[in-house]
DNA sequence: ATTTATTTTTAGACATGTCTAAAATATATT
DNA sequence: AATATATTTTAGACATGTCTAAAAATAAAT
């Protein structure tokens, strides 16, 4: 059993492993949570103890099969219960990522299954995340950011890149919604914003926000 | 905001403070939370110092009006999470505690707004405890013990003393349930034993059991 | 009312997880 | 290749919450 420390962590480290190609820095993982470096390589040491992570000195960290299965459960509770949130106490999904923080740690299996089970088994979560199985595999789908669609094509709207609450109202307000066919109508070279296309609406978006949005990869 | 341990100090002296009428002792709140009479004392001063509790050295402590507030809304907490885990996804009633006791320390007001009104605003959790409103005000209901009533005395099932899981498998087994009609047939002088009659069947309990089964006070 | 027994508190220690400041190592620059 | 810069680690400290063992206070017994 790990505690919440070590469970913060080791989904920090995951989905950095996702973000990046390269080994995991003491320095990245101290940004992405909000913390100092020489509280990371403490922390490292005792993950390193327990086999969750593979660590030399100065080289930074990589998950071991162990490891990462176990950032995967965690991942997969956070995500089912964002789904409850929304789906049956009717939550907006940018209210509710720091409940599910909370949530996710929640220590037992047979919850989280039969949560599953009550949910009728949602294979993505409010944001277009998968969401992992009872062993941790994920079915990833691929996908392309909307920034890399050239004019005139088109697709759907998967998941979001940034899952911030200003990010999310933002989606809101524009009434950008996972699922929605997007259109690039055309590209301003000057600052890579695009006039875009969805639902019959037109209008522009920021390269920034192109950047966020992830559409199903067509190629 | 309190940390879980302020928070399970807090319900087990507010616990306490309902089963007897007396101070609350330091090793009795020692003995209640599997812990050392030095950590209670710890404890008590921290609360002592954030006003939760009315605290004289070598003589007990007692709630404050804001310690019993925080207390009553853990209580709110913990037994509307028992519903969702009972009503929603179907546990029987002997396995809920140990997660409504993590369930418990989430912290968010809207959260538990929500789940009480998807939950359907229940008034009492599955042992049949009634559940505390958003302002800590509880409604409570005239019981006595089952081993108090006298023969050919009968009455409903309100709740239950003991929520162990031993108790909780032995009402099982005997289909013992919150709502049905106990008849009190005969009682043994011996050993306090009765025989009851409950849906048209007639069984023996031992005193110990009548003592842990909370009847509607009729008188 | 003194002694005895029990309860409660204190003192000092330890585990977890964090921090600052300094030292060690790695990377970049010339 | 030597120096400068940036990153990472270590050493020592602190906060929370726990414990053991000893001291202090209360309650019980004669």
């Amino acid at each position: 059993m790990f505690s919440q420390a070590e469970e913060n962590y080791l989904k920090a480290i995951y989905s950095l492993e996702g973000e990046t190609q390269k080994g995991i820095s003491t320095n990245l993982i101290a940004n992405k949570m909000q913390t100092k470096a020489s509280s990371v390589t403490d922390m490292i040491k005792k993950l390193s103890d327990k086999q969750l992570v593979v660590y030399k000195k100065y080289r930074g960290v990589e998950l071991s099969v162990k490891g990462r299965k176990a950032a995967s459960i965690i991942v997969r509770k956070h995500r089912l219960w964002e789904c409850f949130l929304v789906d049956k106490l009717h939550f907006s999904w940018d209210e509710v990522h720091d409940i599910a923080e909370q949530l996710e740690h929640i220590k037992s299996e047979d919850l989280i299954e039969r949560l599953d089970q009550f949910l009728e088994y949602p294979s993505i979560d409010p944001h277009g995340d998968p969401i992992p199985d009872k062993n941790g595999n994920i079915t990833k789908r691929s996908k392309v950011k909307l920034s890399t669609l050239k004019e005139n094509e088109q697709s759907v709207l998967l998941s979001v890149k940034d899952s911030s609450v200003e990010f999310l109202k933002y989606l809101n307000r524009k009434k950008i919604a996972i699922g929605n066919t997007i259109k690039v109508l055309s590209i301003e070279p000057f600052d890579r914003s695009m006039q875009i296309e969805m639902n019959s609406k037109q209008f522009v978006i920021s390269e920034n926000v192109a950047e966020n949005l992830y559409l199903k990869n067509l190629s």
